[in-house]
RNA sequence: GGCGCCAUCGUCUAGCCUGGUCCAGGACGCAGGGUUUUCAUCCCUGUAACACGGGUUCAAAUCCCGUUGGCGCUACCA
C-alpha cells in the first residue's frame, strides 16, 4: 500500500475545460496507467465565488471524452472539516497564526516593497504576539504560517523532470494559508489532500514551481512526507506565452464542436511534451501508456500548433472506415449541426469514400452539402477556359446522352465514354469540366463520374439539364 | 524589481547524460514538380536551426562559465 503509485489531476471548475488541463491530466493518466497505479481526480472547488457545477461537469465530460477514466473522486469542498483539524493544529501548535493586517496595509506594503527593490514578501509582525490574538477570530483577519524570515536554508526538491531545484527560504515571508478556520486556501489545501489520498507523485504544471517550496513548508510543519515532483512544461500559444483563452486555448467542447476527433486530438497533445522512443507520431494511448516515461518529458514550453493538429486529425480520419466516419458525423450534427441539408446515414456513407481525404475535421463534411441539396452557382462557372457558351452547352448536351445510355452506375463505362467525348471534343477538360459544375456547382470537387454514381442517373440528368438551361 | 524555469529549422522535435559516425535527422507547414478536368489523396524534390561570447579538448549541438532572450510565479485565485 504505502509503495503504491498514486497520482492525481487537480482542476478548478473555475472555468470551461481546455486543452492545458487536458494535456495535465492525460500524463497523469498515462503515469497512473503504466505503472499500474490510481488515478485520482480531485476537483479544486473551495473558491466558492468563482467556482461553477457547470464547470465541473463540462471538465468531466472533457476528460472522458478524451479516454480518460479515474479510480476516485473527490471534492474539496467536501472536505472542509479535514482542513479545520489541521488549520486548528497549526494554530494550537504556534506554527501558524492570525494575521490581522487589512488588505489596504498589505496592498500598501507591497508598492513600497516594489518600488524599494525590496524582497517581495510579507514578514508579519502578529506572529510574535500570537497568544495575545489567537482567540479573538472575529476579528477579521487571514491565517498565515510562521516562516523564519532569517533563515539561511534552502527548500530543495527533486523534480523528475528537471532535477535538483531550491529555493531560499527567507524570501518566502510569512505566506497565507488560510482565510479562516473553515476556508484552506490553495497552497494548503493541495498539501492536505495530497497526503490524506496518500499522492505519490504530484505531476502538475510548470506554472506550480514557484508554489512548490511553499507547500513542502507546510508539509513539514505538519511532519508530511514529501511526495515526488514533476513539473511538465507550458503548452504555449503562438505569441509563445502560456495557453490561454486570448491566445487560441479554446474549450475542448470547441474542439470537440469543430469536429476533431479525442483520439487524435489526445494523441497531439500528448506529443507536445513527450515523443515516442521510435519516433513515431501517430500513435494509440495504449501505446503511449505502454512506453511513457516521466524522465523523458520534455522541459521547454511547446508551441500548439493547429496547422499539424489539422493534418493529424485528416490521418485519423482517412483511417475510419465509411461506417465509423459517417457515424461520428452523425453524432456531431446532433449536437452542434454542421450540415445545413437534410441527410439519412445510408447517404452519408455512400459519400465517404470521396469525402474522406478530403477532410481534416468532421465539420468539412459541410462542403459536401451539394451531395444532399441541388447547388447553387453562377453559370460563369460552368465555362472551361476561354470556350464559349455554345460549346459548353454542346458539351453538357453530348453528357446527357452518354449518361442516360451508360446509366451512372458503370463508373468505367461512364468514364470512358466520356474521355472519347474528350478526344472528340479535342480537349477533356471540356468534357469533364462543365459536368463537375453541373454536379456540384464549385470550381474545386470530386470527379463528376465519382459524383454521378452516388447522385444516380436522375438526380444527375436533372443537374445537367438544369445547367443547360442556365446557359 | 525579486525568485525560478527554459533555450536545435516558422512550428513539434531527434541528437546532448556516455564529446568524434551531425557541413545536424524526422514530422507539420511552405515552395516547386509528377499523376490529373478542378480539388483532395499519393509520390518526388527543395526550404530552413545548434541564441551569443568565452573556456576545456586533437575534436563541442553535446561538458563548464558568463551574457542575452523568452516564459512562469510574485493574491485573503487555483
Amino acid at each position: 500500500m504505502a509503495n503504491e503509485i498514486r497520482v492525481r489531476m487537480a482542476p478548478s471548475p473555475t472555468g470551461y475545460a481546455h486543452i492545458g488541463s487536458a494535456r495535465t491530466a492525460l500524463f497523469n493518466w498515462l503515469f497512473a496507467r503504466h505503472e499500474g497505479g490510481k488515478f485520482i481526480l480531485r476537483i479544486e472547488d473551495t473558491d466558492k465565488e468563482r467556482s461553477k457545477k457547470e464547470y465541473e461537469e463540462d471538465l468531466l465530460e472533457g476528460f472522458k471524452w478524451m479516454g480518460m477514466d479515474w479510480d476516485e473522486f473527490y471534492r474539496q469542498s467536501d472536505r472542509m472539516p479535514i482542513y479545520s483539524k489541521y488549520i486548528q493544529k497549526l494554530l494550537d501548535e504556534d506554527r501558524a497564526f492570525w494575521c490581522h493586517h487589512s488588505e489596504e496595509e498589505l496592498e500598501k506594503e507591497r508598492q513600497e516593497q516594489l518600488e524599494k527593490k525590496a524582497i517581495p514578501r510579507h514578514v508579519c509582525e502578529y506572529k510574535n504576539q500570537k497568544s495575545k490574538i489567537k482567540n479573538q477570530n472575529e476579528e477579521r483577519g487571514i491565517i498565515r504560517l510562521v516562516v523564519d524570515e532569517n533563515s539561511d536554508r534552502k527548500i530543495k526538491f527533486h523534480d523528475l523532470i528537471r532535477g535538483e531545484i531550491e529555493f531560499e527560504e527567507r524570501l518566502l515571508g510569512d505566506f497565507s494559508i488560510a482565510k479562516d478556520i473553515e476556508t484552506p486556501l490553495y497552497n494548503f489545501a493541495a498539501v492536505i489532500d495530497d497526503y490524506e489520498m496518500e499522492i505519490s507523485h504530484v505531476i502538475r504544471g510548470e506554472e506550480h514551481i514557484a508554489n512548490t517550496p511553499r507547500q513542502i513548508l507546510v508539509q513539514e510543519a505538519l511532519g508530511f512526507e514529501m511526495p515526488a515532483y514533476a513539473h511538465l512544461p507550458l503548452l504555449l500559444g503562438s505569441d509563445k506565452s502560456k495557453l490561454s483563452k486570448r491566445n487560441g486555448a479554446v474549450s475542448l467542447n470547441e474542439y470537440k464542436k469543430m469536429g476533431y476527433l479525442p483520439e487524435a486530438l489526445a494523441n497531439f497533445i500528448c506529443l507536445l511534451g513527450f515523443t515516442m522512443p521510435d519516433g513515431r507520431e501517430i500513435v494509440a494511448m495504449e501505446e503511449l501508456i505502454n512506453v511513457f516515461d516521466l524522465l523523458k518529458v520534455h522541459k521547454s514550453g511547446a508551441v500548439f500548433d493547429m496547422k499539424k493538429l489539422d493534418w493529424m486529425n485528416g490521418e485519423y480520419i482517412k483511417r475510419l472506415n465509411d461506417e465509423e466516419l459517417a457515424e461520428k458525423i452523425v453524432q456531431i450534427q446532433t449536437q452542434f449541426p454542421i450540415l445545413n441539408s437534410q441527410f439519412s446515414k445510408e447517404e452519408l456513407i455512400k459519400v465517404m469514400p470521396l469525402a474522406r481525404e478530403r477532410m481534416k475535421k468532421l465539420s468539412d463534411i459541410s462542403e459536401f452539402g451539394y451531395f444532399f441539396k441541388e447547388p447553387e452557382y453562377d453559370r460563369g462557372l460552368l465555362v472551361w477556359k476561354n470556350k464559349s457558351f455554345e460549346e459548353i452547352k454542346n458539351s453538357l448536351f453530348l453528357v446527357a446522352e452518354i449518361v442516360r445510355e451508360k446509366g451512372t452506375e458503370e463508373k468505367g463505362a461512364l468514364g470512358q465514354e466520356l474521355d472519347s467525348l474528350g478526344v472528340k471534343l479535342g480537349d477533356r477538360g471540356l468534357a469533364y469540366w462543365p459536368f463537375r459544375v453541373a454536379l456540384s456547382g464549385l470550381k474545386t470537387s470530386p470527379d463528376p463520374v465519382d459524383i454521378a454514381e452516388i447522385l444516380g442517373k436522375e438526380k444527375t440528368l436533372e443537374r445537367v439539364k438544369r445547367a443547360m438551361k442556365l446557359l
